[in-house]
RNA sequence: GGCCCCAUCGUCUAGCCAGGUCCAGGACGCCAGGUUUUCAUCCUGGAAACCGGGGUUCGAAUCCCCGUGGGGUCACCA
């Protein structure tokens, strides 16, 4: 016995890979229209493809989930930050396809005994062979035996205690109309839809069978998937009509593309690091300790071919290179708030109610569109995902952050992804760093490179020869006669913290009777290399005086 | 190629369903100014779109048809 639940939407992926950005939309709409309606949002995993899933992808996929703040109220139990989430409130489990091989075996023996199914033999080689006929035919193929054609079910059965083969649904030769929550009616002639195969010969069912099967004992109420699943639509209803199932209600999103107006693909990243490696003119494998040197030559000569995740992510890292974000994860690794991604991907062929005074509305948090998701706000055309637009949203994420939030979530990205930094820096000099890198950068990946200079021997830094002749050498006084005298001043600081060392530069300026850039400039270059870095104070606090003073030094010495 | 879907600034989109208030609004990006000790942030301003052609109507971005363009899909993958 399930319990009733008015709606039921679930979320289906197989655990192939890594969830990918389009994958998540699908799941937060779904996870969304449930939250609205006060429905469930269900789990499952589509593991019929027994060569390529994977139980550490499924628990990936979870993960990933989790961590964008899309919690499921049926399906497998993941422990996430000191909660479960998951379960089986209504008894509808297993949520692995693989482990409900039974009750889609009873379904199939029902269909085959009704003649509604059949046995089929044709060898995949023969499958081609007739593709092919087809193709130069210039027709379309369809594999739909007369009736005459297919044995008794006692001879199908016969022959399948001897020898492997598939089971097909008998198409009913009918149209199909759907009305789709977003695209409205959707008509297929009669005769589109060919004799599909239900069971493989390895006994799993296929997904069409499985996700029919499913969704009725589930009691899945709706449907959200992306357009790629609309042909997809015919086939499905079919199946449930011959199965006697209700039909759930459809709404096929848009597609999601890269900038480039393509399928937002991993290949893409391989692509990316590919053409690197090209251009640097490299052979070999730089790190064949993960990557051995026969794997990246072929992986450098053939277009199609794909490194596993880690030897990718291992190959930028090392190249210092930075890849295309395809799923969740890569954009967790490069420093983006799981709220601002969930967010962002929402926009992507969806829009929100106005604001109360009638003016768009952007930004909001997972709360807002639990409350506020509609499927009649969900547009027809297909969205190009727009990097530059995220990286904004995420830099007005962090900007709104406090210094301490910054510098709390900044800490524990380092301590996922960057365990140097977070080793080399304390919590205190996070908190005082925070509000000096904040408006610098779109990403926690792009913090290390605003505080470079801080991580830099005294004796490595290298003078930018332009800003060496702009602000030591020229003016007068110099600034490399400023930089000596001023030093001093600095030696004589107490306390070497922000606020006093811009106070003993704003006192030093009044003295002098000079503007703040004539000393600013210089202390820059001295401690920097560079003209450009965060505000003085900071930015001296961060090396320390022994390491400022050294630095001071040793510029007007060797300049 | 068959079938199916779609079509507003470079991009994401509002407006379209219930035609007039739209010489089309917002956001990102871009350009130009301003604030600032550098950079960044921030502020102000600007350029930028209804795919084309027919209808319907007093009136069309909005409704209809055709064309064109883009996309999806045609597996014992999901």
């Amino acid at each position: 016995m399930t319990k009733h639940v008015d709606v039921v939407t679930r979320f289906a992926p197989s655990p192939t890979g890594n969830l990918h950005i389009g994958g998540a939309r699908t799941a937060l709409f779904c996870w969304a229209f449930a939250r609205r309606m006060g429905g469930h949002f269900l789990l499952r995993l589509e593991d019929t493809d027994r060569a390529r899933s994977s139980e550490a992808s499924a628990e990936a996929i979870l993960r990933d989930l989790a961590w964008m703040g899309i919690d499921w109220d049926e399906g497998p139990t993941l422990a996430y930050e000191g909660r479960t989430i998951g379960g089986d409130p209504r008894g509808v489990a297993p949520f692995e396809q693989s482990a409900r091989l039974d009750l889609y075996n009873a379904e199939i023996e029902r269909l085959l005994e009704a003649g509604k199914a059949y046995y089929d033999f044709t060898s995949s080689e023969q499958l081609d062979v007739m593709r092919k006929e087809a193709q130069a035919k210039k027709e379309n193929f369809r594999f739909h035996p007369a009736d005459g054609e297919i044995p008794s079910l006692g001879a199908q059965r016969q022959r399948a205690a001897r020898e492997p083969g598939v089971v097909r649904l008998r198409a009913p030769e009918e149209s199909v109309t759907v009305v789709d929550e977003v695209l409205g009616e959707v008509s297929f002639g009669a005769g589109e839809v060919d004799d599909l195969v239900i069971r493989k010969a390895d006994g799993y069912p296929t997904y069409h069978f499985a996700v029919v099967v499913d969704d009725e004992r589930m009691g899945v109420t709706h449907v959200l998937r992306g357009q790629e699943h609309l042909m997809n639509t015919p086939k499905h209803v079919m199946i449930q009509r011959v199965l006697g199932y209700r039909t759930p209600a459809y709404a096929h999103m848009p597609l999601i593309f890269n900038d480039k107006g393509g399928k937002m693909s991993k290949r893409e990243r391989d692509q990316t690091a590919r053409l690197a490696v090209k251009e640097a003119g490299m052979s070999g494998s730089p790190i064949p300790g993960v990557i051995p040197d026969d794997v990246f030559a072929g992986w450098l000569g053939d277009k199609a071919r794909q490194l596993e995740h880690s030897q990718l992510e291992a190959l930028a890292a090392h190249m210092r290179l930075s890849l295309p974000e395809v799923s969740v994860d890569d954009f967790r690794r490069a420093g983006y708030l799981p709220g601002v991604v969930a967010n962002f991907i929402a926009l992507l062929g969806w829009t929100p109610s106005k604001n109360a005074d009638g003016s768009d509305r952007e930004k909001f948090d997972m709360d807002f569109l639990a409350k506020d998701f509609d499927i009649a706000r969900i547009g027809k055309s297909n969205a190009r995902f727009d990097r530059a637009k995220l990286a904004s949203f995420n830099s007005d994420a962090l900007g709104a952050m406090s210094d301490e939030a910054f510098a709390a979530a900044w800490r524990a990205w380092c301590e996922d992804y960057e365990p140097e930094t977070a080793a080399r820096l304390s919590a205190g000099d996070m908190a005082m760093l925070a509000g000096a890198v904040k408006p610098r950068v779109k990403t926690f990946a792009e913090a290390r490179g605003v505080i470079g200079f801080v991580f830099l021997d005294d004796e490595a830094i290298e003078f930018d020869e332009k800003a060496v002749e702009k602000v030591l050498r020229k003016g007068e006084p110099s600034g490399l006669e400023l930089l000596g005298d001023f030093r001093a001043t600095l030696e004589g600081l107490e306390r070497f913290e922000p606020e006093a060392i811009e106070g003993a530069v704003k006192g030093y300026c009044e003295a002098k009777g000079i503007g703040m850039g004539k000393i600013a400039q210089p202390i820059r270059v001295a401690i920097t290399g560079t003209t450009v870095s965060p505000p003085l104070g900071v930015t001296l606090a961060a090396v320390g005086k022994r390491g400022t003073l050294a630095r001071i030094k040793r510029c007007v010495e060797s300049v």
